[in-house]
DNA sequence: CCTCCTCTAGAGTGATCGCTCTAATCAGGG
DNA sequence: CCCTGATTAGAGCGATCACTCTAGAGGAGG
């Protein structure tokens, strides 16, 4: 209610991205969502889609990283912090009867080779994943490269169980990548623990 | 030349779907990328692109299961044939200008929400890669329970790496995955071994 | 009151969407 | 030759696409 419209626009336009991708997401579609008048989405972003699409992605990405920041700094250790994003991204796909994942995926493929300036910001987003990740791993004492290897790793594998559970409707996938990401980061602190 | 009208167009709308996804390839475009007119399409398949689309997804998802099969089928160790698996990903990625990476990924997280018919085509093709690789793993020794859980997981890697990849432009992600699922294939077969 | 500027409001633009329709073309059997 | 069914060929359909345009509503300063 005291949304304003322009943050109406995003939150419609991020939820109907997930759901339908960016090209399936029509413009007059999100304002009907977002109870907006079409005037006002070209005024709040005279780029068009894509401007709108370019700030729907880098701010669903910042959410997304807070979610699971808020969800790691909860955990006692950095081995269940790690298991818990897992089981919460599958307890999240059940609940939504497997419509809400990951925001930007869907996107990020759909934009890579045929969109410049999205496929950068979707880029940049992954990038600022990585980073944050490898920072909490480090700080856990592993060392930088490794760390980096296994923030990429995580999150590669929580977005590849995303397109598995979605298509099979299952939480299998996300599971077995769960156990997979938890596992190699048990490796590498035993390894640097001597 | 010698390709069939029928050929032509699956082949065209396979390589529209790696590039611009379900939702962005129009039939259109499609038919005059396959050089087809436009009833023909029409005649072969009667469904409209619902039809074609499950079509393509099938038999991608095939052809896409014997390649891999030939690449592993020719590499001395299943440990080789799991890194020959992702070193052939990231170079088919970069010699491709990260355009052709998986041929049904976009299209399951563009009609996993929204068309159920493909989201089941794509499923299925899931389903087959795992059962394909699972007996793999099992040939090699290792327990079914563990080998199911180990052909999820590099799926799972090979596709979220090819999302990183992509938006990324860099093959970073998918050597990491793959060094990823080597590493978990060996510690399996090393726990199998005694 | 008036002016100025931001924002709301929605009708209307040409282009493209998936799809339907009818006609032409072709091959093989009689 | 004619007949028949399969396939090619593409114009045209209503709907929707992203987007532009003009007009009015609302509040702040004078």
């Amino acid at each position: 209610m005291t949304a304003s419209t322009k943050e109406r626009i995003l939150d419609a336009t991020a939820e109907m991205f997930r759901r339908y991708g960016y090209t399936g997401a029509g413009l007059k579609q999100i304002v009907q969502k977002a109870n907006v008048p079409f005037g006002s989405l070209y005024h709040h972003f005279p780029g068009g889609k894509v401007e709108l699409g370019a700030h729907v992605i880098r701010r669903s990405g910042q959410m997304y990283q807070d979610i699971v920041t808020a969800v790691m700094d909860a955990s006692a250790s950095i081995e269940e912090s790690v298991r818990n994003v897992f089981s919460g991204a599958a307890a999240v796909l059940q609940a939504s009867d497997y419509e809400d994942a990951c925001p930007i995926a869907t996107v990020a493929l759909e934009v890579a080779s045929t969109n410049e300036p999205l496929r950068e910001a979707t880029a940049e987003v992954f990038e600022k994943w990585i980073v944050a990740a490898t920072e909490r791993f480090v700080s856990a004492g592993i060392a930088e490269a490794k760390a980096r290897e296994l923030a990429i790793g995580m999150i590669a594998a929580v977005e590849g169980a995303f397109i598995l559970a979605r298509a099979t409707r299952s939480t299998e996938a996300m599971d077995v990548a769960g156990a997979m990401a938890s596992g190699m980061l048990e490796a590498a602190l035993h390894e640097s623990r001597g």
